[in-house]
This record gives structure tokens, sequence and C-alpha cells, in this order.
DNA sequence: ATAGTTGCAAAAGTTTTGCATTGTA
DNA sequence: TACAATGCAAAACTTTTGCAACTAT
């Protein structure tokens, strides 16, 4: 009898790959793994390209683009614009907000539970707010 | 005796880029006119660089977007960072959040005044908050 | 076979930099 | 004359597209 017993890690990117219609080859098995293990992360197209570089992953730039934006459709993912050419992924897609950190450019998130916001305009008929993106711009005190 | 009255909108570019320490230089000039004339206003460096070729004014993108950084900083105006590649650069400074349609890319001021945010974490010592920014994203109801 | 997918080179955008030119004292 | 500030061509980045190669019936 052959042993089918696969590594937990690989099984479960397989699994949210599949859960999320998308066919597990090699290169986005590659990347789920990259992203959905190890904890929350805010990271940039080009961090992960070279993290996938430092483990032996031969990728392009133009696909961990691709992939990463099918993960964020699929939402295993979040993009956050944070600043003028400069996107990080979240893979952390509870509802949460977040604090930036200007000088370094560190971006640390927010539970959104523990944030209370009011006072919110109507919308049009026929519109609806999809998601609300608050972010915290810190800086070192000026005093 | 010499006529020394200028138009009223030059006099009043003048005067903002003089009490911001901008030098009133021919590009500086125009730039700023077409931004800090008629009402607030939410455009990307290429619609200034269009508006200003319109009005007959040669100015390359480089510079335009190099006069709205400083108009910036100098608190003339506000970067707004919607999406991945794509800021907006909004005439209205006052404490206001922004309202994003998602299909059309349209943006639209919240007043800050009528939206109440609480529980926001404490910041480690010597860091401030510069800036809170929300940012509703709106798309046309699913159901 | 063949219809749909995938991954990437090349293209398209966007923003910044370096420096010749211009303006100021 | 020197010194700083300006404006832009060119460079550097970031992101998207088009299509050849691959996969799964």
């Amino acid at each position: 009898m052959r042993r089918v017993t696969l590594n937990r890690p690989f099984a479960a990117a397989l699994e949210r790959l599949r859960a999320a219609d998308l066919r597990p080859t090699r290169q986005r098995m590659a990347l789920a793994r990259l992203l959905l293990e190890g904890g929350d992360r805010h990271v940039t197209a080009e961090q992960v390209h070279s993290q996938a570089a430092e483990s032996g992953i031969r990728v392009s730039l133009a696909t961990v683009y691709n992939t990463l934006h099918q993960f964020q459709r699929a939402g295993l993912i979040r993009e956050v614009v944070v600043e003028a050419g400069r996107s990080y992924f979240d893979t952390n897609v509870s509802d949460h907000h977040h604090l930036y950190f200007e000088d370094g450019g560190r971006l640390v998130d927010v539970p959104a539970a523990q944030v209370e916001i009011r006072g919110l305009p109507d919308l049009p008929p026929g519109v609806e707010v999809s998601r609300i993106d608050v972010i915290l711009r810190a800086s070192a005190k000026s005093k």
C-alpha cells in the first residue's frame, strides 16, 4: 500500500487553493505556503518575490503580482495601499484597520472590534460600502 | 503714475506661494492658480499636467509631480492614495475623509466633523498620529 | 484534438533623481 | 562671481497585458 501522507503545511495550502477554485500549480502552491503559513504579515510584491527566490522557487515578479491579486479576489489576502507606489498585501483578512509608521514604513494591524466609527454619510441608492479602511499615520513627535 | 493693479486670482496665488516660502515662478504660479482657484477638487498629477497644457502652460510632468509635492509639504494640498498606482491630490485641506467609488474612480469628501472615531490604540512614547485617513470604498450593490 | 489556464517577457504607467540652466544676491 | 533654486530628460520603479506554452479532459 502506497503512503499518501502529505506534510501538513502542504496539505493546508492545497486545501485553501482548492477552496478558492485556484489550480494548485507549482508557483501558486509555493506562494500560498510562503504567505499563508506563519501568521499575519504585511508584504510587498517585491518582498514576496525575493523570499520566493531565497526559498529556491523560480517565479517572475509578474506572476507574483497576478497571483497576489488572485489571492485577493479569493479573499485569502487583502491589499493595503499606504503610500503612492507602495502597496502591501496583508495576510490578515479579519476586519481590521492599520497603523502606519511613516519612518520605516512598518504597518501594524488594529483590530476593528476595538474601534468604533459613527456618523458616516448616507450613500446613493444602489450603492453600498464594500470596505472601510482606516489608516493612522504615525511619525516621531515633533515637539 | 503706473497702474500696479493685478487681477485678483493672480494676487491670491502669489500670496499663497509667498506665505509658503515658494518662489513664484511661472510654472508654480500657473499650477497654483489651476489648483487653488475654483473650489475643492481631486486631481491626479496626470490631470493637472493635461489641464496645464490645455491652458497653454508648458510644464513637464516631472515638474508637476515635484510641485504638487512641494505644495503638499507647504500644506496647500493633500495627497490621497486610493489604489495601487493612483494617487489623487486634494485641494481641500480641512479635516475630512473620503468616499471612493470603485467603479469610475470618483472621490468625494466627507467632513470629519460629522464622523466620530473611538477606540484607537495607544502609541509608543515619542510617536504621535499625524493624520487619520478614512476611506469608504463604495461599489454597486451586489444583491 | 481543444478549450481553458498559467506564467512571464514585454509594455505601460507612475514617480523620482541628477544635473544643466536660470535666477538671486 | 558665486550660490541656491528650478525644471525637466532620463532613469527607476511599480503594475498590467498579451500571448506562447502547458494542462486536463
